[in-house]
DNA sequence: CGTGTACTTGAATTACATCAAATGATGTGG
DNA sequence: CCACATCATTTGATGTAATTCAAGTACACG
């Protein structure tokens, strides 16, 4: 999967009150009154599948929420390879770190047609000075990192690549209510993961023979989650 | 090692003004008189090394500051294994999930002699209403705790075992002036890594015996940091 | 229709886990 | 203070899981 560095479409200001992710999104405590009377600059974007939001290192001056689509977040060992840290899907928010006038720590990359909507770091601070509920907004979402970030290393990096495969499918399903969900490449997987693509690919062939996930179109795939579970506590 | 949950010692009322840690810890911000007319039952307790200072999914009634010696933090995957998430020193904050009036998420364990200051959640919020300087500390706090599992993620759990063993080194020497740093049993070492505490035992070894590393009395380790970077960067 | 990219599969190699046994360190009770 | 128990560390031998290298297939796109 090739990834270059792009300018999203613009799709306009956004209307924030009538955000259909706003229950989940950082301003879901504020209310209508609070953004009265502020220009807040806040964008709606655009990014195809396999683009950078930004970078690593760059000096971080808006945080996004996803509105719609899903985001990894890239570390770079020095060993030249990489690794992926967080998966961020609808209403996960991305670069708080810019909150605290940090440099982005990761490259953030979208893995699908995705709607991000950016808010300036300025923005926050002007919210914020008229009403705390932010900060406690905020102060579930770095929690919500830090729990990711967790279960990503306890369960996903660690066990065997059969297990940890398992895993990230039960990861998947997580919320839903259907027992299928979508893959991303094996590479993607891999850097998930922290095993090779070949690997990835092997254990997927696998599940697939043993009938343990039944691969649907497009990269989609019908879960047991039963039997994904007995594999995933070995 | 053996594990145990003990009652702490408790070493008396703190006097935070006159805390040595106090520019690292929670309230370095607040001012003196924050303090005053507040009866916050802030508590010093001191643990021996390997015991249990909160277990994972316990409600969450206070926060902790390391005041001296390391703690880790453990979680368990569903194998029956244990895998350590963080390391905590000097001046760094756990449980900070209990202000969010989560359980804990992890088994917090003393690795040495550990003194610590418990500031239940109730000091917090009572704290808060008069200084919203503390939510900007708690937030730091935060970031810190997701930059840490990032690290940890791509650092030490990634590549082969020789090339995690020669970052934990780095890691462990990470702000020190000299070039020594004292390692843990290997033990913890495996669960730090994600290897076992065999595969452990052989890399440290081989390092010695490469002379990359110089063993000294107590678990104390000198580091040749140029070479061990070479090594952490295949 | 050809070309590039991702995916798949196979065979050889390597790294690591596992099992087992020996050694060393530490502490306890007689 | 010694004998013994307990626990951590070390080292070796063996098996297995995963990487690596390589070749072939499927698929999308100009």
């Amino acid at each position: 999967m090739k990834v270059k560095k792009v300018l999203a479409a613009w799709r306009g200001e956004p209307q924030c009150e009538k955000c259909q992710v706003r229950h989940l999104a950082l301003f879901s405590e504020l209310a209508e009154s609070d953004f009265v009377g502020l220009h807040l600059h806040i964008e709606d974007l655009e990014f195809p599948s396999g683009n950078i939001i930004y970078q690593s290192k760059e000096p971080g001056r808006a945080v996004f929420t996803v509105r719609h689509g899903a985001v990894k977040l890239v570390q770079y060992p020095p060993d030249g390879t990489q690794r992926t840290v967080r998966l961020l899907r609808q209403g996960a928010a991305l670069g708080l770190e810019a909150v605290l006038d940090k440099p982005y720590r990761h490259t953030a990359i979208t893995m699908q047609n995705t709607l991000l909507c950016r808010i300036p770091t300025t923005a926050i601070h002007q919210l914020n000075v008229q009403s705390p509920k932010l900060y406690s907004q905020l102060m579930h979402r770095w929690e919500q990192s830090v729990e990711q970030a967790d279960e990503w290393l306890t369960f996903l990096s660690t066990g065997t690549a059969r297990t940890r495969v398992a895993r990230l499918f039960l990861h998947l399903n997580g919320d839903a209510y259907d027992t299928s969900c979508q893959l991303f490449c094996r590479e993607d997987v891999a850097a998930i993961l922290g095993i090779t693509s070949e690997t990835a690919c092997r254990i997927v062939a696998e599940f697939c023979r043993d009938k343990v996930i039944n691969a649907l179109p497009n990269n989609r795939f019908e879960c047991d989650l039963l039997r994904l579970k007995k594999i995933a506590s070995n």
